[in-house]
DNA sequence: TCATGTGAAGAGCTTCACAGCA
DNA sequence: TGCTGTGAAGCTCTTCACATGA
């Protein structure tokens, strides 16, 4: 393994996964790249093909081993043991990630929330503590975290980043409408929602009404 | 203008207007390339061919003015006036996502949410009221709204798929975690934040740690 | 001169078509 | 036979290099 795996690629990986989840549920054994494009809207190719790339893992004529495939994808992926993630900015977004990420994902846990507000430090969302930001280099070593989702205002992104990374965490969920700046190896995804919005509106907008 | 708008440029349109917002909001006119590039991390190639596809917005040698090509991007995007929109699932994430609309994003308006749940019909979040699934039509009507947020939970995504596509709505951003069955015509963009979180996980793990 | 606008080249991802193997 | 695995072709998007025009 030394190509480097096609980001797009990595971001497909969890799909299965939660398909291969459904299907061992329900005693479902063996699964073919045919059915796994019915359920996800991936052509059956595209999925050989994501999979290969990473070995062999079916068997010809047959398909895929559900309970083998998942394990494969979960050593990729990196999730072989619980992961522990923490939310930056315990505002309204932030608290409906917590609650909504523990009943959804069984895969991470968010062991704490931070906020430089006295007002929230303290709460308690489901089982996860708001706590003041100097402790969370404390907390990310302890619990070994490297994920943090970041909710803060956009003013307090760049002074949060700074200390996600002092932290010891390189990867960040940003949520904040603005860019980061960071250093090299720390890798930033951004889930900038009403930018997501706005962008949808060109499909519901027909092209006659249009005119540039 | 014949061509197809590709995806990814629609996607980025957005960004350039929010910058584009503050740029007015401090009276900058004029604005190159190179310094988009700057505020946004995309190359100043790609902006300009991003802009490009749609005209020729700018002036050479000096850049772009900042209302011109802030009104361009208005009229590509289709947000020349309010653009009105409903969530679906008053659960905590589709209240998140109502509070943190509001006061993010202001060319798009939510006028109404709607559940199952006697319990929150009837609630008000801001100036948002939660409403049976039965008033959707005639809301969707009256608002001319063409685009739903949808977060009622996995099991219950199709059956408000379907009730979404019988208001007249064609497009929805789909935040449950599940394959959404749509006839032609209707665009589906999957916000599926768990799945998201499991993908970043890949790169905070080491290579080294992974064996597959 | 300076920054836009644009063909051409390049990179990345998907689809095709079929070889390979249980 | 049936489904995986994979080079080759095709498509989409990005980067390059430079012609164009204020």
């Amino acid at each position: 393994m030394n190509k480097i795996a096609p980001k797009l690629v990595v971001r497909r990986l969890p799909i299965y996964l939660h398909i291969l989840d459904n299907l061992i549920r329900n005693d479902v054994q063996i699964i073919s790249s045919r059915e796994l494009s019915d359920e996800t809207g991936f052509t059956a190719e595209q999925i050989r093909k994501d999979l290969a790339f990473f070995g062999a893992f079916g068997t010809r004529g047959t398909g895929y081993n559900t309970s083998f495939l998942r394990e494969k994808i979960l050593k990729i992926i990196g999730l072989d043991d619980q992961t522990n993630i923490v939310v930056v900015g315990a505002g309204h977004l932030g608290i409906a990630l917590i609650r909504y990420n523990v009943t959804n994902n069984s895969y991470v846990n968010v062991v704490a929330a931070f906020d430089i507000d006295p007002d929230v430090i303290g709460l308690k969302i489901l089982d996860v503590e708001v706590m003041p930001m100097a402790r969370m280099k404390e907390i990310a070593e302890e619990y070994k975290v490297k994920v943090a989702i970041l909710t803060v205002p956009s003013e307090q992104a760049q002074i949060a980043v700074e200390q996600i990374i002092q932290s010891g965490i390189n990867v960040i969920f940003n949520f904040a409408p603005t860019k980061l700046h960071v250093p090299e190896g720390v890798y930033v995804r951004n889930a900038n929602l009403s930018i997501e919005l706005q962008s949808l509106i060109y499909y519901a907008t027909s092209e006659k009404e249009k005119k540039f």
